[in-house]
DNA sequence: ACCCGGTGTCATCGC
DNA sequence: CTGCGATGACACCGG
């Protein structure tokens, strides 16, 4: 009865119009690589590595919460279309079920009127909100925000302590598993200071923090200049030689002696500095201010700073480099940038190096009679932090969109499933409008009478609509002479 | 020994 | 031109 031989009427392929599919989300385009790569040096510059990263890297307090962090999380995806939230997608109403096609029936004529007139899925409906799902996402930005005092003078404790917290996050891991023991093992010091490396440390230190082009060669004390063995610094007379236990200590002791500056005396030292998350001009501003008679007093005032840090000696027992025994007493290494700014003495902290604007920053420059060597060193810190934190808000970006991403996927798999689904409910619809189609015409057929009062066959006659409505019965011979015309 | 994630750094590009 | 942010690539470390 349910036979769809002679359908001949169109039927409108509304499935297809309802199943177009939502626009997706645009814009996003990241690639995942992550770095994975690792290099295998030989054993001898691996050594040599070691020990000069032991060496430079005792501490790190180069993490700085920059103003236009977090900025990130309220831009980086407006363009992008809400995705549909799970489940919120797909058809207004529900449909009832339309019943099977075995079950075609007359008596269901009206059983489906308006059924399907409303039934498009909106697709990516406002189930969702990019900002709800993906935005503000910020966990980084407090969690290293430390308190900052700007009065009181930290003791030598404090300072550790700050120092635990602003490198607890990232650490200089290998200054504090191998400082100690690397300094006496892969080193060798003349009486002059000279290191008996045959490369520099930072020759041989990949990621040394040298600028290979963008500064001169002074910029990295680390990095001797004209085949000395020390780095000179002429104005301040000394040996810059950073790669030697006893050198480093020495000189770094003599740094510390008449560099501590700012760093006992001042809020903004180089230890805590980092304990600043942002950048206050006003403060940077005061800072920068700073005479210098006051920088003198404030090295004379030093001496006791130059018991901390690198003056262990590379004592591993003792050694406050060593890796932390878990406790939060044990000071964080100094970062190699601060250590040559310890050396060069840099009269200004790191922070205010990094932080400060352009404007302020040439402005705390002109405040201070700085060597070509120092100037240098001091774009380098600055140059070197702000790609820092650049790289950590791009990671944490990279990572975000991810997960911003691997919901969407998941979302598209939600939204692909029910468009299965539709399509599988829309063929069950159009093949029971076939079904009624096909009885109502053997029904109409049934009624029609010729002149004599007898049935027309359904197989010599056909019912023809014309455009202007009218229905013509036609036999079927008519039909094809007219074909053949 | 190898893998993997995190991190710092450099080079480069575009604004 | 300079400064700066973003990002890929690389090296290194520690788990």
């Amino acid at each position: 009865m349910c036979s769809t031989a002679n359908y001949v009427l169109p039927v409108r392929r509304t499935c297809e119009v309802l199943a177009t599919p939502g626009r997706l989300c645009g814009g996003v385009s990241m690639s995942t690589h992550f770095p994975g790569t690792r290099s295998h040096g030989t054993p001898q510059d691996t050594e040599m590595d070691v020990a000069w990263q032991e060496l430079m890297a005792i501490t790190e307090l180069q993490e700085f919460e920059v103003p236009s962090e977090g900025s990130y999380e309220t831009t980086q995806y407006q363009s992008m279309e809400p995705m549909v939230s799970m489940g919120g997608y797909g058809m207004t109403q529900t449909h009832p079920e339309p019943p099977p096609a075995a079950a075609c029936e007359l008596s269901t004529a009206n059983t489906y009127n308006g059924c399907y007139s409303d039934s498009a899925p909106v697709c990516h409906r406002q189930g969702g909100n990019a900002d709800a799902m993906y935005g503000h996402s910020e966990p980084q930005l407090n969690q290293r925000m430390l308190p900052l005092s700007s009065h009181a003078q930290p003791s030598l404790m404090a300072l550790r302590e700050h120092m635990n917290m602003s490198g607890a996050s990232q650490g200089h891991r290998r200054a504090n598993a191998c400082f100690s023991q690397g300094l006496s093992r892969h080193m060798l010091w003349n009486a002059h200071g000279q290191s008996s490396h045959i490369r520099s440390a930072d020759d041989l230190e990949s990621d040394s923090g040298l600028s290979l082009g963008s500064s001169p060669p002074l910029a990295s004390p680390d990095n001797p200049v004209g085949g000395a063995p020390g780095y000179q610094s002429v104005d301040m007379g000394m040996t810059y030689s950073d790669g030697e236990p006893d050198g480093v200590t020495e000189h770094t002791r003599r740094a510390h002696s008449h560099y501590s500056i700012d760093y006992q005396n001042q809020s903004h030292s180089y230890l805590n500095s980092s304990a600043q998350p942002y950048f206050s001009p006003q403060a940077a501003l005061s800072h920068s201010h700073h005479s210098a008679r006051r920088v003198v007093k404030q090295q004379e005032e030093a001496a006791s700073y130059s018991d901390f840090g690198v003056s262990s000696r590379g004592s591993s027992q003792h050694n406050i480099f060593s890796k932390p025994q878990g406790s939060s007493s044990a000071p964080p290494p100094l970062s190699r940038d601060e250590r040559r700014a310890i050396t060069l003495k840099i009269p200004f902290p790191m922070d205010k190096i990094i932080n400060l604007p352009v404007d302020d920053f040439n402005e705390l420059l002109t405040q201070y009679t700085l060597t070509d060597t120092q100037l240098a060193l001091i774009r380098d810190i600055r140059r070197r932090g702000k790609n820092k934190v650049a790289a950590q808000n791009c990671r944490r970006r990279k990572l975000e969109s991810i997960i911003h991403l691997e919901r969407e996927l998941n979302q598209l798999h939600a939204q692909r499933e029910h468009l299965t689904q539709e399509r599988l409910e829309f063929q069950r619809s159009l093949a029971f409008i076939k079904c009624r189609l096909t009885d109502l015409y053997a029904e109409v057929f049934s009624h029609l009478r010729d002149e004599d009062g007898q049935p027309y066959s359904i197989d010599e006659y056909s019912l023809q609509q014309t455009p202007d409505g009218k229905i013509y019965l036609v036999p079927h011979t008519t039909m094809q002479k007219r074909e053949q015309c």
